[in-house]
RNA sequence: UGGGGAAUAGUGUAACGGUAGCACGACUGACUCUGAAUCAGUUACUCCAGGUUCGAAUCCUGGUUCCCCAGCCA
């Protein structure tokens, strides 16, 4: 099995875990968690995050808590929190009985605080957020100590309670630790912990009119949750120092943080920020259009939870910032989607053709295999009839050298059904064709010449008498450039945006037993690539995502 | 010009003092009722300069380049 060199190298992450087991670190105790803030979609690059976490937990034994890092009411929404709750669960993790929010600690956090002022490790500062700037200092150079520093502990005390209580305006106070403004990581220069925000919360309410900061509160959810091991991205690890300091001088338990490199992908933005701007700025239909890197974006364009995953664990977890070739994530889908889709054909830009000896009223049922990289998916019938569909590229009237399919004169197979050949083409006042003549030999009835004679091609089609009509919506990197931030002097991301990212063909033909096709539902079109059925389908019209197209020889020999 | 990180084929990622391996990509070829899949093969890598060592991607010294930090965002 792959079992073995799979395990044989783990990344460093799991390396760490795995040597605090073997060391009995945390009693064999393994704890992780994923704590988006609800303010915004998932995205494969919290895919990444999610299957390093829950896959820690699952791999060792351990648990891993799904936590909404809840602690700014101005951004956050429930529409966030049901978005994520359906993603991690349709990526297939388990996150035990309950799920965990950062604001049901909000009673705990501000005791916390109280404590540290107590101590004399934190202190209510009246500078406002220009003037706590200015006080900050820069990276070379040392800060001031705020006018407020050294005021009494039971002054802090007093107005740290009447933070809480809505006495001051927003913005007007904040409660600070008493760290050190000289410190060369500007995390450490007395960094603020509680700020004043007169606004609901999504789930407190208007209880508080105080919230914790990130930096304060995030530390304390994974202390109070028992974490081990809290593993973030890169950015935070300036910050590890401030969240030791906090839990040292709480002196309560003490993951161990480690900081991994985020993912970037070729062709894809993954800042929430942009991909917020890209939705309201009406640039996409919304957080789950199949052009959208966002987990719903993925699934609507008909990516598979296991894809994802292998993706996730293809590409390894370091340190390194690196960007993730997009062929590499194409590669693991069309891995799976090869061995769990079912074949169907589908035409997507039609050229009618009519088989002259073929008897104008017959209709037979041709044999075509589900899925011939799995046997038990067995065979469906398709129907056959004297006017079929293929698809126009798979014409030439001209054919050059390279080209195998059908040309006037030559024989192909079409798939599961008849060797034809091409007779006569009609075409329109504007020479355009608009129809084939061919000829089909009975005898290569499901697709086999008894006399043992060879086609070089085989095509898909659609028996015209029995189609269903569908749209399908093609599909290419959203991005024309690898990477969107590199832009000209004044412009932003959008600047390249791919013009040609989407592209919907109406009139389409699909086969028969595609008419009650499902949303959701993923198949391949035979020659063409992975569809999936998009919920804008209705009763009368299919309409479909292409997903990815097959790799394509053909297409490379063309464009030399 | 402060602090914190990181550098291995085109892209990622292993090797933890002992043959630089794997995946993707690209390119050949075989096979094929999907120009798919599959199979076989080719291609190409240790940031630089010194040092230690029988032996260095790995240890030491110095340098280079890239990323992060001056939100009351996370």
């Amino acid at each position: 099995m792959s079992e073995n060199d799979s395990s044989a190298r783990v990344d460093f992450v799991r390396t760490i875990v795995a040597e605090d087991i073997k060391s009995n670190k945390w009693q064999g105790r393994i704890a992780t968690r994923f704590p988006p803030e609800p303010n915004g979609y998932l995205h494969i690059g919290h895919a990444k995050s999610i299957c390093l976490n829950f896959g820690i937990a699952e791999e060792f034994g351990g648990t891993c808590n799904l936590r909404f890092d809840d602690t700014n009411p101005v951004k956050e929404e429930d529409e966030y929190i049901n978005s994520i709750v359906e993603d991690v669960e349709w990526l297939g993790f388990d996150w035990g009985e309950q799920i965990y929010y950062a604001s049901d600690y909000f009673a705990q956090m501000y005791a916390y605080a109280v404590e540290l002022i107590k101590a004399g490790k934190a202190y209510v500062c009246d500078l406002n957020a220009e003037q706590m700037r200015q006080y900050r200092g820069t990276l070379t150079t040392a800060g001031k100590n705020s006018p407020c520093r050294d005021r009494s502990i039971d002054e802090s005390l007093a107005l740290f309670e009447k933070m809480k209580n809505g006495e001051f305006a927003d913005g007007s106070k904040t409660l600070r630790a008493k760290i050190d403004m000289a410190h060369p990581n500007l995390n450490m220069r007395d960094a603020v912990m509680y700020r004043i925000l007169h606004a609901a919360h999504h789930r407190s309410d208007d209880k508080w009119c105080i919230y914790p900061t990130y930096d304060w509160a995030h530390g304390l959810e994974d202390s109070l949750e028992k974490i081990t091991h809290s593993i973030c991205t890169l950015e935070f690890e300036n910050h590890r120092p401030l969240y030791d300091w906090f839990l040292d001088e709480l002196k309560i338990h003490h993951p161990q943080q480690i900081e991994f490199a985020r993912l970037n992908l070729t062709y894809t933005i993954m800042s929430k920020r942009k991909l917020r701007k890209l939705v309201e700025g009406d640039f996409v239909n919304g957080w789950d259009d199949p052009r959208m890197p966002t987990i719903c974006g993925l699934r609507r364009r008909g990516y598979s939870p296991e894809a994802i995953k292998n993706f996730c664990k293809t590409i390894g977890v370091a340190k390194f910032n690196s960007t993730i070739d997009m062929s590499l994530l194409e590669h693991c889908l069309r891995e799976d989607l090869n061995k769990t889709s079912a074949r169907v054909m589908a035409v997507l830009e039609p050229l009618k053709v009519v088989i002259d000896n073929y008897p104008p009223d017959e209709i037979e049922q041709l044999d075509a295999i589900n899925n011939p990289q799995d046997q038990t998916a067995g065979t469906r019938k398709v129907p056959f009839s004297k006017e079929i569909y293929i698809e126009r590229d798979d014409f030439m009237e001209e054919a050059p050298r390279k080209f195998f399919r059908l040309t006037p004169g030559r024989e192909v197979r079409l798939r599961y059904a008849y060797f034809i050949t091409c007779n006569s083409v009609v075409k329109d006042a504007n020479g355009e064709i608009t129809e084939l003549h061919c000829s089909y030999d009975p005898a290569t009835k499901g697709g086999d010449a008894p006399d043992g004679r060879k086609v070089k091609s085989t095509l898909h089609w659609v028996c015209a008498k029995s189609a269903v009509e569908a749209k399908v919506r093609l599909y290419e990197t959203f991005f024309a450039k690898e990477n969107p931030d590199k832009t000209e002097e004044g412009q932003d991301f959008t600047a390249n945006l791919n013009p040609e990212s989407l592209k919907e063909l109406t009139g389409c033909k699909a086969e028969l037993s595609l008419a009650d096709a499902k949303a959701g539902q993923r198949f391949q079109f035979e020659r063409l690539g992975y569809f999936c059925v998009d919920p804008d389908s209705s009763e009368n019209e299919l309409v479909f995502n292409r997903t990815a197209t097959l790799r394509d020889r053909w297409k490379k020999i063309n464009q030399k």
